[in-house]
DNA sequence: GTCGTTATTCCTCATGTGGAGAATTCTGCT
DNA sequence: AGCAGAATTCTCCACATGAGGAATAACGAC
């Protein structure tokens, strides 16, 4: 921060960039508890108000810096939907696995706990699992119980990834995606198209 | 705290009670995040230093507030799986889920935040889950695999208690607990003694 | 020019954590 | 019994943090 120099900067110096920069930096290196907003402003050169100004809280600060905006899980997964409907099970549970293994294996630990422990990301969730990421699917396959569809198979794929990245269990945790969507496809399969009770 | 008197006091004054029924109270009245090791000190007329040395951490504290250990939830599974082979899967997941409607449901949305932001007691989570929980009953059954099909048990039961406390998926997660058995049951009976594909 | 808006800093407050030290109780020894 | 010293229990102080509010300076529309 400048010293002694309150209010508005001249013109031209973009602040956002940096602080993101620098809360990459941060996180990374220390991860979520550790890493620090001051320590974040300090590394920017800029105080921490304007940190707070642009991002909100240390939440929103962070999965700002994780730039989840650039990636769409939904794209994903609607492309493994596509073809035919016998072992769509697995390839869905084979695409997010996937997904997860390349792009969020490393950040998802810091991520779910910071989802969390926010009550307003925590709402949003819901919302984006169901209707965001496997309502379209679900939908395409023209079964009655579509919501109650999606939410099954949410709930499996939930309790994959939080098996796999969040709290580890062996030995289903270190299986390679290959096996794990010929373990778990039947079950998700199941939930698509299969029988269930009736209510 | 008795102002101005430091050290010990006199013999049979116990703080530890205290700290725990205030705790008790702040954290039932205002959540896990807005409750305040300070304030629990201050309801239980004692010094924050004191709550800390008996409890540690906020986490700890707050987890020894919930008297988690005089529940053996271990147990409750244990009951279940008594009787025959046939139906156990929706048996294992009624009893899971009516343990966690009863005694758990209204905490379980402020310990998972606490859970995943403890590395410590994270670590403590697969353990608990293959070993205590579900280790002896898959044992029991004499298949073979029994570490893996452990693990994808705890996958499908950790993704329902997910979604029914605590991200909230409808409309799974307001199905009375007979009707979630019935869903998920068969899932969890293939897991545990179903054919699983080969490696 | 003036005037509201926006971007930025500074200050304040309550919090979680850790350490130093004081008052009490306990232990071993004579 | 009596007493020195160790262990336990507890308070105070210090520190860095996350959050919010007030003050201030540059900007943009008119």
């Amino acid at each position: 921060m400048v010293e002694g120099r309150r209010g508005r900067r001249p013109a031209g110096q973009d602040t956002r960039e940096p602080v993101l920069a620098a809360a990459r930096e941060e996180f990374r290196e220390r991860g979520y508890e550790a890493a620090s907003v001051r320590s974040v402003a300090r590394r920017a050169g800029v105080d921490p108000g304007t940190v707070r100004h642009w991002f909100g809280d240390k939440t929103h600060l962070f999965t700002a810096s994780l730039g989840l905006a650039d990636v769409d899980p939904a794209a994903i997964v609607r492309a493994a939907a596509d073809g035919p409907v016998e072992g769509l099970g697995a390839r869905l549970v084979r695409a997010v696995v996937d997904l997860w293994d390349a792009d969020y294996g490393d950040t998802v630990r810091l991520v779910i706990p910071a989802v969390m422990a926010d009550p307003g990301l925590r709402a949003l969730l819901p919302q984006f699992l169901g209707a965001e990421l496997l309502g379209p699917l679900v939908r395409r396959l023209d079964v009655d119980d579509a919501p109650l569809r999606t939410s099954l198979v949410a709930s499996q794929m939930a309790g994959v990834l939080m098996t796999r990245y969040l709290v580890p269990i062996e030995p289903l945790c270190s299986q390679p995606p290959a096996r794990i969507a010929a373990l778990v496809g039947p079950t998700v399969q199941r939930y698509l198209t299969g029988d269930l009770p009736p209510a």
